[in-house]
DNA sequence: TCAAGGCGCTAATACGAATTATCAAAGGGG
DNA sequence: CCCCTTTGATAATTCGTATTAGCGCCTTGA
């Protein structure tokens, strides 16, 4: 069971008792100045072609021009499983749609080692060089990692902001979303607004922290979420949260319930994007909150957009904020009057 | 910020002072008689390759043809979005923990056109080539093009049974898993039943309805699914009805109580295997459906295994049918004593 | 009759990595 | 001092395709 050799342009040649060069420059349809095939010299080629189903293999086409049409697509968590797939989904539907439409293939880089439930780009046996370049996706990047893959010239592009002075991204406008709810709320009559979140670390923190700072008057940060961080809020005269996990507000609605306050009507609870940890609970008697959604998909869609043109040698338009589209929702109400 | 050149044998063999051959020989720990390099050599070339984060070109090594360490993923569907993206999510996590077991990546062929919302393998630049071999995901796969590849010597696993003889397999072994079924039905009671699918296309289809033929005494096979054809099977005496597709199932349960009938005191109706289509309606009053369901995990995990077997040479092994596992559900009871 | 130029095609080379044959230098034995 | 062996590395070639320079032949014009 050895397998056939392929059929080559070498053979084509022979059989119709022409060079190799001209059955590639019959195929290629080359008709450039300087390069001209007599019809009946052509017509022949074309005839032993068709008989022999020749096709050029396209890796050996790829060789000549020196691009894999590969792109690489690091996640920092695990692809398909985790708990945090519903999250990651959207960007790789943008990104599989983006790759489809160029003619790419992806590249999943699976056999970078999990170190902490993390992952490592910059390990001795990366192959990140399989790719034309790639499309980083997750969270937290190290930053350090980043910097060096800029450094030695490998093209990437991220999904999320990055702080990086010179990293291509595709991000989300968190600030300009939150800074919209913020003011919504504001004008609605809340005066003492606080923010639920790390507010730092990733890029998609501290902008929305920086946001809320913005358009909130009196502004409150929290980080930890339980009932005594509820307690502390509320007597601080808190009448609206915004919390930057789905997961978290629906914590801190529970709390509030145990409390007898009721939501929206004597608390607003507004979220700053689409879950990534999963959330527990009843999806029946879920709330319906008040907030913005990420362009996830449309964020993979450009990400790999961006990652091309930066092959192409484009220098500009290769960092971009997409606007996240509001919610409505029914946890937010005008705050009871004192 | 001009396009990077990528990195060559060239290049590190100029830093290590040493020869281009002497870098693929370190690179491919060549230790075969007459081929030598000194320990400190060997090392300075490491390093350099080590510093530069250098990978062998996938595409000039595929030329003289060795391995990538790529595994190829064909999907007759588009891998991540869609509605059937519930279905065959499992299968992908079982492939990617294979891959990262094994130290691979997973090349997504998101290049192939797709014509009339399916994939086509074989098209005239089709790119299988870059992967050492690929695993094949999807329920209806063109016969032609397989055996093409088959034939080609091209290394695939399928993921599902296939008729075709040579091709390396992991399938659910629907026939034992539905026969199974029905003599439960049967010794409960159940004298005539129905099974309600396809039966025929796929090969999943037709090894659900000959297992079912093999266990069931009175065998009743429908393709509709509908208000009429649940009376005409109520019409022939039907107790126990054997569903193919989840969807289906619920859509009958639907008739069926329009028509004052209880399920399952006075119709059971089992399933066979996971939804491919969601489920419409509201996932809190549905039913809790007795039947079974499909290995995917272990399914995509072990075509991954049965791929690289059959790269290494491997003739035997290579098809292999999984258990399907039981599931007790509620919806299968005695008939009732007419 | 001969230079100029058009035409049709091919030889040669590049692309990046793997492999084979070969070669230079060093060491050992007689 | 010569021959032979071992060691360590390299030049040259291969894979299949694309590209470019240029080679003969033929026509044309003066």
């Amino acid at each position: 069971m050895s397998n056939p050799r392929r059929i080559t342009q070498r053979d084509i040649a022979r059989l119709a008792r022409v060079s190799q060069a001209t059955v590639s420059l019959v195929l290629n349809n080359r008709t450039d100045a300087g390069v001209r095939i007599a019809p009946e010299t052509r017509e022949r080629v074309l005839e032993v072609i068709r008989e022999t189903g020749y096709v050029a293999d396209p890796i050996a086409r790829r060789l000549v021009d020196r691009r894999n049409r590969i792109i690489g697509v690091f996640t920092y968590e695990p692809v398909f499983p985790s708990a945090t797939r519903d999250f990651y989904h959207p960007f790789l539907v943008g990104i599989e749609e983006a790759a489809e439409r160029l003619g790419c293939d992806l590249l999943l880089f699976t056999s970078t080692p999990v170190v902490d439930g993390r992952r490592r780009i910059l390990h001795e046996e990366n192959r990140l060089r399989l790719a034309d370049g790639s499309v980083l996706l997750g969270r937290h990047m190290d930053a350090d990692e980043v910097s060096k893959l800029v450094a030695d010239g490998y093209p990437i592009a991220a999904v999320g902001r990055r702080d990086h002075d010179a990293v291509p991204y595709v991000g989300a406008d968190y600030a300009a979303a939150t800074a919209a709810l913020v003011r919504n709320a504001v004008a609605l009559g809340h005066r003492t607004c606080a923010y639920v979140g790390p507010g730092a670390g990733a890029e998609s923190s501290t902008d929305r922290l920086r946001g809320f700072r913005d358009a909130a008057g009196d502004a409150i940060h929290a980080t930890d979420v339980n009932a005594s961080a509820l307690d502390a809020l509320l007597a601080a005269g808190v009448t609206a949260l915004f919390v930057e996990e789905p997961a978290d507000a629906v914590a801190l609605v529970g709390f509030a319930r145990e409390r007898g306050l009721r939501v929206p009507a004597d608390l607003s609870v507004l979220t700053l994007g689409d879950p990534v940890r999963p959330i527990d609970g009843d999806p029946a008697d879920r709330l319906d909150f008040t907030g913005f959604s990420i362009p996830r998909r449309e964020m993979g869609w450009q990400a790999v957009e961006v990652l091309t043109e930066s092959l192409e040698g484009a220098a500009t338009g290769l960092q971009r904020l997409l606007a996240c589209e509001p919610v409505a929702g029914t946890t937010l109400a005008r705050p009871a009057a004192h």
